[in-house]
DNA sequence: GAAGATTAATGAATAATATTCATACCTATG
DNA sequence: CATAGGTATGAATATTATTCATTAATCTTC
């Protein structure tokens, strides 16, 4: 034990998202670095303080009580540092602007929104909108001027765009609970054969299911859409089809036995998420709050989430 | 601007140091790093900011508008790291055991009584106790184990023994108001040849003012002792003779023109205060936990001490 | 008013240390 | 029982914070 305290905000970067993921190596992509890189810090502050932080439990790992306390110091300790340095972003006259948000995932009208009411707490000067409608090419969208951030899965390099990362998340088949492939703990392509496939109303080629699974497949099953998520859910339930949803966004329903969820493919179907702007609005100290708190919000309310990569 | 923040806890340390001597030189000797070392620091912070932090004022420096946010950011953060700190201490089952404090230094009561009680807060399971009387030897308590720390000037070098430098002070010499040596701005030993020197009740060599100025001029003063700091300023405004006093212990009477103060010598007369444990003893955090706070406090309320060397 | 003493800023060199790499070991799971 | 996914750890590496050496500016003092 030495003499001045080691503790960084590292460290408490680091409890923060071990706190949230409940693995190291998944708070390891968290904050960008490796489990090797998190496992060093984290035994460097237990020879610090004489006390160990996380215990082994199984092939996960847990917080001791010890660890807890760090935790709830760094999620004050952070919370503060970023309250000032929206005071400071403030100061430096960066702090005005427009905020326009295009989606391209309708299922993320779910968690934005109380990010969006946050924001503008945050933020009063800085005039936030959605741009609404459907957009077939939306990164164009950013270069005409029409949106400043867009929110969905295109992560294609392109000058002039950065694509910041959101998160990763598996998209689930959603069945009638009484449905016959009930029985099946993983769908194949084949399996949606004869199923009619419920789906908002974007191309075939925005559809990580048709687009990655069932297209590669030759498979073609017929298609229906609908608007809202509650609308496609409700024709699912009533057998009028399938769908396939983000896990995060169908929770509530399976918890509640309306729908059931099954697996596509033995590891899953995964997409990312990400959030698109210009070169230079990326530098705007609100672009990249908005970015931080989207995450955090993100990994403290949605299940089943990882960061990407 | 880069995407995530840089700020670490370093930086904040140095901050709030910053604030506290009002000079980076000054705030480098505080957290024992170089003049440099800070200045380079505070640099990456306006740049990362895009923000001045600190304005050159003539020799000097001032915090901007934004260096204050960030220092009652640094104040906020670092009472939180410290209480948890304390809390980490006590699980670690370090938080008991006895501080009996020996004073080698009248005047250091005046700093101390504020600290304990304190310290009486957050370490309520530690037996805490001023050794009282007067040792000739005073390590040789710590060794018997009579004391748990010694606060004196003593700094020699021995073994089992570690001593915390807590801070340096000028040591005035003090005089009535209408004393003829008044208009003499810096006094030389020689002024003190016809003098009275009021001092505590210890012997020559624990006087600094006899020790390092008086006997290598040959110069042996009459002498009166009292035992309370404001006896000893009694008798100096009654013109029974004059004394020589931690620049901090007469501030408030010298504030009030009781009395008036003149440097020692050209430089002035500069003495150390440690305070001395086993070293054992070094490592048990409430101890680490006295030290800083002890250090802390007189910084922020003792005028015109600087860092050890 | 010039000399000397302090203070801060800065680029290059160095020292310190955080992170990665490679690997071993453990534990669920099919 | 093999495999996949997880953590721990020593050694190598990369990064970056700090120091060193120097300059410029300001204040003090004779």
């Amino acid at each position: 034990m030495s003499l001045v305290s080691i503790l960084e905000l590292r460290h408490l970067r680091t409890l923060a998202a071990l706190h949230e993921t409940g693995s190291v190596s998944r708070a390891a992509k968290r904050v960008h670095l490796t489990q090797s890189a998190l496992s060093h810090q984290i035994k460097a502050l237990q020879t610090h303080y004489g006390l160990s932080i996380v215990q082994r439990r199984g092939q996960t790992v847990e917080l001791t009580d010890a660890g807890k306390h760090l935790v709830s110091l760094a999620g004050k300790v952070l919370e503060d540092i970023q309250a000032t340095e929206r005071s400071l972003a403030i100061m430096s006259q960066q702090a005005t602007g427009s905020l326009r948000i295009a989606l391209e995932c309708h299922t993320c009208f779910d968690w934005l929104m109380p990010l969006m009411d946050a924001f503008r707490q945050h933020w009063p000067e800085v005039e936030l909108d959605l741009v609404s409608g459907f957009h077939s090419d939306p990164i164009k969208l950013l270069e005409e001027g029409g949106a400043d951030v867009v929110i969905g899965s295109e992560h294609k390099r392109r000058r002039g765009i950065i694509h910041h990362p959101l998160f990763s998340f598996e998209i689930l088949a959603v069945l009638a609970p009484e449905h016959p492939l009930r029985t099946k703990r993983v769908l194949k392509a084949m399996d949606f054969a004869a199923e009619t496939l419920i789906t908002y109303p974007v191309p075939e080629d925005r559809i990580d299911l048709i687009l990655n699974v069932l297209k590669p497949a030759g498979i073609q099953p017929q298609r229906r859409t609908a608007e809202l998520t509650v609308a496609i859910l409700q024709l699912v339930a009533s057998r009028r089809g399938v769908a396939a949803l983000p896990s995060w966004g169908i929770k509530s329903y399976v918890d509640h036995d309306y729908v059931i969820a099954r697996r596509i493919g033995a590891h899953g179907l995964w997409s990312d998420l990400y959030a698109s702007t210009l070169t230079e609005t990326a530098s705007r100290p609100y672009l990249r709050d908005f970015l931080v708190t989207a995450k955090n919000t993100c990994f403290a309310t949605l299940d089943g989430i990882v960061p990407v990569d």
